[in-house]
DNA sequence: TATGAATGAGGTTTCATTCAT
DNA sequence: GATGAATGAAACCTCATTCAT
């Protein structure tokens, strides 16, 4: 791994532990073993750090998604049959709240975490057209909005909860997508 | 209004417009016009300022479900239909955010969390229960969670985006919910 | 008791209890009953209080000694006999030590607390002279000081030990004084 | 001098200067002419410095003992022969009434200040014993005691009276010193 | 390129002192 | 006289950022 995604990692796997405000650059140096004089070689500052992590997470949902085998329509959906897609997410569940909260208040964390969204609705509706080109896109749309939202709601949950996303959880957040699903 | 509520307010628009980490004794101070000595003769600490914000949220949820009219079960539900209540949920948007996110590292906003929720949960399951006398129990409990779910991932989306929820976000979210209340 | 002699008392029992600079103001008005405010209205601010405190010892020091019955010279002495001058002085060891160190840094303080040894000294070394009148005047100040300095070590003792003084430290003390004394 | 005993000389100066009280991290720093973040680079916090400084000063009694030649038992004995170690203690006497004064208030002090002491009086007879092997070991201990006693005392006087060790108490506490070795 | 010592602004909190009531 | 709310300077400590080596 290069020195840039090294930090990265570090920066990562220390925002998840400590929480956004908590990981020093001191601490994300120390988890990379590096200086910290060395952080500001790749990064102009903090802000760009996380800048850098919310593109590697939508690209790495992204890449996630590409993964994805097409959904037979006839049998009930899953979202989180993609084990390690959903893993990922937990493992980012605090780091998500922290940017997310974060972005509520700097322009550019927020332009940032818009685009990203976009970018994601946009790849995700481009691949529903691909397999269903008959149906109205407004509705591909509506599916992935409801649940982007009951996602942030698990992800909200489990932070408060402080637990990770068990299979009775799961079980309920499928039945419900699925009628949502089916309904249209 | 006293100096405890003046202050209490002055930390809940400055959490509102800065965030919580970026909401110092000395802007609260500052935004309340009173000196930062002060704050603490009304508050043991910043963690306390937290603490009586919640509680106030929840407060203020409660008594707004306490004046909610009973819904008539043939009409459509409009969880915003008090319109008050969600215009407040809009204002502590930002803030729920915040302590959501700060509350999966610190242990004493966990708890206030997690005490608030169960409140408001248990207030909601026992109003339903006397509407409801023969229904069972755990249906209410669902309802609520899924509620709760999208209302979270609302204030995600709203933070996210920027944007106060609108008529669209409105009907759509109403649908979802009106969906599965009839569903069950 | 008047208003300035129960802030004084107050003020005593504060910096025996949490020392010289952990009595705030604030403690002493509690511990008095009384507001801050009227502090400021019997002292000029904490300093005068400290000044009023040491000169209330010595005085307090000076009485005890009024009481004191003449020695018999054919007797051992005990230093320590008049257990409530004693005690009195475990009580204020703490807090002398305070001053003592206070004194070192503040003209104020140390001019005060010279002046009160010299007092001291004056009053002990005239009784002896009255009680032996052939006697060179320069003993008695020899005696006086080595009895002040172990007196001042045992107080040092205690505080850096933080017990009392028991029959041992008693024993052994009073050993060395006498063989002082009698050596001469 | 290393950057870590700039900062505790300048920290020992401005104790002695200002006493422990009004050293502020502040003026360590400016006397060290180093920017009050370094301080923390070298040492965890304040209790640290103290810690440091307390340390410095028994290894230096230690140092200073080590140094000491053996005495001859027919020459009067003058606790202050060693003029290089007694004019340290008396740069000391400050600091160690502040620090003897903050142990009695200080739970970590005064544990240290009690190790320091039991460190110096273990030393201190170990070293008796080898000149002396026939001799009983309470002796020196009680030796040991006084004399730890009356340098108490000569520290508070000194403190009190604001001089240094002139020529006349030395002589006086040097008499008292030999008569109680010779008594026994 | 890489280091980590050094900086200093800014955070929370305390407390002697003042002053309107 | 008496109160206690209010002030604000100053304490300790943290951390993003810079820079000599």
């Amino acid at each position: 791994m290069n020195r840039h995604d090294l930090i990265l990692h570090a920066a990562r796997t220390c925002m998840i532990e400590k929480g956004f405000h908590n990981a020093s650059i001191k601490n994300i140096a120390a988890c990379a073993n590096v200086s910290t004089g060395l952080i500001y070689r790749y990064f102009e500052n903090k802000e760009s750090i996380i800048e850098a992590l919310v593109r590697d997470i939508v690209n790495n949902m992204k890449s996630h998604l590409d993964d994805k085998p097409a959904r037979d329509e006839n049998q009930p959906l899953d979202i989180f049959q993609r084990s390690d897609f959903f893993a990922d997410l937990q493992d980012n569940i605090f780091m998500l709240m922290d940017i997310a909260s974060a972005a509520t208040r700097n322009t550019r964390y927020k332009k940032l975490v818009a685009e990203a969204h976009n970018a994601l609705q946009d790849d995700i509706v481009r691949r529903e057209k691909q397999q269903h080109p008959a149906m109205n896109e407004s509705i591909f749309r509506t599916r992935h909005y409801v649940t982007t939202l009951l996602l942030d709601g698990v992800i909200v949950q489990c932070g408060r909860k402080g637990y990770v996303v068990d299979d009775e959880l799961r079980q309920m957040i499928n039945a419900i997508v699925n009628k949502l699903l089916h309904a249209k």
